[in-house]
DNA sequence: CTGAAAGCGCTTACAG
DNA sequence: CTGAAAGCGCTTACAG
């Protein structure tokens, strides 16, 4: 690269010092107008850009923060990068981002990295691995900022800001439940995952507010892909269940009962309502399940930078206080 | 935040000076393994981490590259950074990301605020609205690394990785060609934008290789999204034409054609043997299209960072050359 | 093997 | 309104 201009190089050329024109370029009410003027004449001759590096470091302000999430290649995590972006950039913010891969150790390494890249908060989504609070607690000690986000820890002391997953699933069983259904059974994810607990309890609520009685042969535990889908709506018919309502505890288990059925028993999709737990973007993609629980993930991206900034700024406190997101229940829409 | 540990916190311990410190640190051959212990120690004890911006400052080597990409939420850009941050990692390099959202502004504004955080080198995927190219004439002319992935700028002089298009298009139809195709379709995108050309032209291509003319009343030139294949999709039968063979220029196109299908005539499915250009990610989560040409997202992210690296580390030059990512054709796979 | 000096590019007091 | 001094935390080159 060849040589960047700098404040002196703008400075020799007017005959006065880089105090000056630091100040003049960053309008600072002590210069002249007239010299304010001519500075960013020069500056702009000359392409000056200013140096993040040696600005940050005189000033210890980066103007940066550091966003760990599990994985990007994700409708959901990329929504949420996404509006975190745009709520940081807005606030004069730029992210750095880093992938975890549901490692712990890597979410480590990358912590301390950017800790060391001198960010001025953190914006993390745990990954599933992480059982080791040390580093978090420590965080917390320094008085790191730190806002989690979907994914949390409580009891640190951090705020966190999460889908209200139980609500959303109690919300969306029962405009089943409106829309005619008698029998609703629900493939529900893992237990020991946060997720897959709070949607199996809202399913549970809905039913129990309705009168009847949650059966537990109508619910499959399994995970939260389409294999897990697939397995888990033979299950449900090994057990000679045949619902008229179907949750599943995400879209891709939703994809996976889709494929059992095309290849058991096509009919079955007509008789069959099926809502899926979704991420957002996927809505009206394909012709079923026809409803959706949307997570507004942008949504969620801003209003954890924002609490993040707030918390930098000193506006706010972190005290283990939770911000829910609302999810939405949508019909799939067929027409354009 | 509280007060962080310098080099001097660890000097003055030891009665040392910070010179010895960042050497021992560094594990510089000047220093004697006993010092450095003791220093590592001390360090661990105090939880040390290096400034970054101090060291970039004054080695004047920040090991940080800059990517600027038009959409994160979008699976084939979540898989090419994913691929780019792992590489870039692995050899030592932060990469930070920035959005364009197809906004030839905001993409300028980008890479000069890049510039400024002092990146090493600049990796980025045009935004469709970009026409003026004096920004990267003028990075060209300063000598910034800088290589263009998926959507590149010729004659400027930077490298890019781009994908084969025209050639996976080509094998693609050829592959249903092979497997007995005589009547096939082609949903076809904007033919001002690249990947629209080039997968028209290898369709055509693959046709006339195989003797048959390409008739043009079977391409329906549109957009890249649902409501274009649906449309598109909707053209052809008034057209009067029912093909044995579809190839649709993108996934989305795909689905679109498929809900057309699904309301028309829903066993139109059975005849109709759909290929769709994808990305990375998808298949297989839908029965149908059948067929799908696979970008190797990933792929071509770790390319681009390795080029870049390669660029930023004086092994190669900049000079309107052009890697070729090869795409794959791919069956569905429905068996678990 | 250890350290004193200089400097990376900038900003923040403070003096004039 | 302008500038001389000091310093952010670190590394490089040079001396001892």
């Amino acid at each position: 690269m060849r040589k960047k201009v700098t404040l002196k190089d703008i400075a020799l050329r007017l005959n006065v010092t880089k105090v000056t024109v630091s100040k003049a370029l960053r309008n600072h009410p002590d210069i002249s107008d007239n010299t304010k003027q001519k500075v960013k004449e020069i500056a702009d001759q000359l392409g000056y850009r200013p140096n993040l590096l040696a600005r940050s470091l005189t000033s210890s302000r980066s103007k940066t923060i550091g966003v760990v999430v599990p994985k990007i290649a994700h409708n959901f995590f990329a929504h949420i990068v996404a509006g975190i972006q745009k709520h940081a950039n807005a606030n004069g913010y730029e992210i750095v981002l880093k992938l975890s891969e549901e490692s712990e150790k890597l979410e480590n390494k990358h912590i301390e990295g950017l800790l060391s890249m001198q960010v001025e908060g953190l914006l993390v989504s745990v990954s599933m691995e992480t059982r080791n609070t040390d580093l978090y607690k420590w965080l917390r000690m320094m008085q790191v900022p730190l806002v989690f986000f979907d994914r949390n820890i409580m009891g640190i002391g951090f705020n966190s800001v999460i889908m209200d997953d139980r609500k959303a699933a109690k919300n969306g069983v029962a405009e089943l439940l409106k829309r005619g259904c008698v029998n609703i059974a629900h493939l529900a994810g893992y237990q020991h995952v946060n997720i897959g607990k709070e949607r199996l309890l809202g399913y549970k609520e809905a039913l129990s507010e309705n009168g009847s009685k949650p059966v537990m042969d109508m619910v499959v535990e399994g995970g939260f892909d389409e294999e897990a889908g697939y397995y888990g709506f033979k299950t449900l018919l090994k057990r000679r269940i045949v619902p008229d309502g179907l949750f599943t505890v995400t879209y891709p288990v939703g994809l996976g009962a889709y494929m059992a059925m095309q290849e058991i028993a096509p009919e079955l999709m007509d008789d069959i309502k099926m809502l899926a737990f979704g991420d957002s973007g996927i809505r009206g993609a394909v012709p079923y399940p026809q409803y959706y629980i949307d997570q507004p993930a942008l949504e969620m991206g801003k209003k954890a930078a924002e609490l993040l900034i707030n918390e930098i700024e000193g506006k706010i406190m972190a005290c283990d206080h939770i911000e829910y997101i609302e999810s939405k229940f949508l019909e799939t829409g067929w027409d354009f």
